[in-house]
RNA sequence: GUCUCCUUCGUCUAGUGGUUAGGACACCGGGUUUUCAUCCCGGCAACAGGGGUUCGACUCCCCUAGGAGAUGCCA
């Protein structure tokens, strides 16, 4: 890798985007860096690439920018490739799907950004800084004492002689490179979402750090060069890059690129209005995996933050998505996430899901809810409590009754309402007889039977039915019950009954 | 502090000068039902405020307020 005369890729020829024709090419970019799991926020950055590519023909890429050595984190990196396989979004170029670009590792491109930096050295575009991060750091520490009106840099390097530098190179032999940012003029770009955004060059960051003295680049640098090479003609992005794109737009002209059309996207927030964060609940696609939302539920629920169809319309699949995917209809304003409707949503795909995969996609959780049923009771029980599930770690709990006794519950719970104990132990008494058979009947033949039973003791079916519903399961709500006690057993059912019966006896005295 | 962006029901949103401001989630009622859930019906609830422009503003412009983001040798 020799920088822009390197083979396998060339940076500094890109093919810039044909102006006026932009739509032709569309080759869009996701570009996590690998030092922490999937946030959901950025998942809906990548959604968003993904659908805009599909929907005009164009190249989703992925690129991982790993610069940062520090943070480098390769669970990380295998985060990213979990979460888009199981998210069934698919990349056309990217480290495992090699394109005319590659590498696609930041990492591996080192030697193109070296010279890159060197190229703005050249020009006067850049300079080289030799402060200590100490120096820095007290730096920053004095202005946010002294509330004064300028942050950041001192632009202390910016006009260093050639002897100044010799003399600083021998204390400091590894300077970073910093943009020697314009001291007047404006930055301009228009935003495909948010319209023409401008901003007074003497605002922006004042010679931010394009080369770290490991010679890697920050962020700001190895996103224009690759940007660049990598022939990326729209940038979508979350707006609070917003702020740093004015620099990018000086950097493209510091290199005399053409630009690519950005376009931020509005942020993701916390129930509060903060960036949504860890202590809003979850954000990190594993959790939402091991919480038991389905692949589909997420990607629907979250192409609708920040994006909406039409005035009605919310149910996708992805591929409805890639289809319908219309940037205009893209929101400017920052959304919420709101977790109780990705349930409902979540609820929605579980009740559609095919039973098989259902099953497939349930055992894993009550596996290890430590629930011992064969596959067959859980195909059994699979109708039972399939509409009553909004994510899949809920089965365990709705199944529990299947394991060992049910849950310890006061003796109380068997009575119903207006009556005593010892009209429910009559209730259960007379219970026991339907029990035989009860597996072999029809729902409807018990439930004639049950009704008759309570009838003859002078009582609504409810209240036959709970007192044996809390005998078996344990709790005044369950799944059906004729459908769980089939699944659970007769004998075991008896012997649940029996045991309510004690409990009713003993409350006697 | 400075800069930038944003502003329709609690939340996600439709709306592109003339609508009883629509839908969904949540919530509250009611119905179906062996509990719960599902399902069905109904209800509550919004254009941040102030100026313009216009015959007419949720829609266009300006200001104010509020919110958010950025201000790193992190991305």
């Amino acid at each position: 890798m020799t920088g822009s005369s390197g083979a396998g890729y060339n940076a500094a020829e890109g093919i810039p985007p044909k102006k006026g024709n932009r739509f032709m090419n569309v080759r869009v970019r996701y570009a996590p860096s690998p030092t922490g799991l999937q946030h959901i926020g950025g998942i809906r950055t990548a959604l968003f690439n993904y659908l805009f590519a599909r929907s005009l023909g164009g190249k989703f890429i992925l690129r991982i920018e790993d610069t940062d050595r520090e943070r480098f984190d390769s669970t990380a990196l295998q985060d990213i490739y979990d979460s888009f396989a199981w998210l069934g979004i698919r990349w056309d170029e990217g480290p495992d799907q090699d394109g005319p670009h590659s590498p696609y590792f930041q990492s591996e491109r080192q030697a193109s950004y070296v010279a890159a930096a060197h190229e703005l050295l050249e020009k006067g575009h850049a300079y080289e800084c030799f402060c200590t991060s100490d120096r820095l750091e007290s730096l920053r520490a004095e202005q946010s004492e002294g509330k004064s009106a300028a942050l950041g840099y001192d632009r202390r390097c910016r006009d260093l002689t050639d002897e100044d530098r010799a003399q600083l190179r021998r204390e400091n032999p590894h300077p970073v490179v910093r943009f020697k940012t314009p001291l007047e003029g404006d930055a301009v770009f228009e935003d495909m979402l948010l319209g023409r955004v401008k901003r007074k060059n003497k605002d922006i960051s004042p010679d931010p750090v394009l080369l770290k003295s490991d010679r890697f680049p920050t962020y700001h640098l190895a996103n224009v060069v690759d940007d660049h090479s990598m022939e990326i003609s729209h940038v979508l992005r979350a707006q609070e890059w917003l702020p740093s794109t004015a620099l990018h737009i000086l950097l493209y002209r510091a290199f005399d690129w053409e630009m690519p059309v950005f376009c931020h996207l509005p942020m993701v927030m916390g129930k509060d209005g903060q960036k949504l964060s860890k202590r809003h609940g979850a954000t990190s696609l594993i959790e939402f995996r091991r919480r038991g939302y389905l692949p589909e539920a997420v990607i629907n629920y979250v192409a609708l933050l920040g994006w909406a169809y039409d005035d009605s319309r919310e149910f996708f699949t992805l591929e409805e998505l890639e289809k319908f995917f219309d940037a205009n209809k893209l929101n400017k304003a920052p959304a919420v996430f709101d977790y109780t409707k990705l349930d409902w949503f979540n609820g929605n795909y579980i009740r559609e899901c095919d039973d098989t995969r259902l099953l497939k996609l349930m055992t894993p959780f009550v596996e290890d809810a430590g629930i011992r049923a064969t596959a067959e009771q859980l195909q059994q029980a699979l109708p039972l409590i399939k509409e009553r599930m909004k994510r899949l770690e809920e089965a365990p709990e709705l199944l529990g009754f299947l394991v060992g006794a049910p849950a310890d519950y006061p003796a109380e719970e068997l009575i119903p309402k207006k009556m005593d104990a010892s009209h429910t132990i009559r209730v259960l008494e007379g219970v026991v007889g339907l029990l035989d058979g009860l597996s072999a009947r029809s729902d409807e033949e018990n439930e004639e039977r049950f009704r008759a039973l309570a009838e003859q003791l002078d009582t609504k079916l409810g209240n036959v039915l709970m007192p044996l519903r809390v005998a078996v399961t344990g709790s005044k709500v369950s799944p059906p019950l004729f459908g769980s006690i089939r699944l659970l057993g007769e004998e075991q059912a008896r012997l649940r009954v029996h045991a309510a019966l004690q409990k009713l006896k003993s409350m006697l005295g």
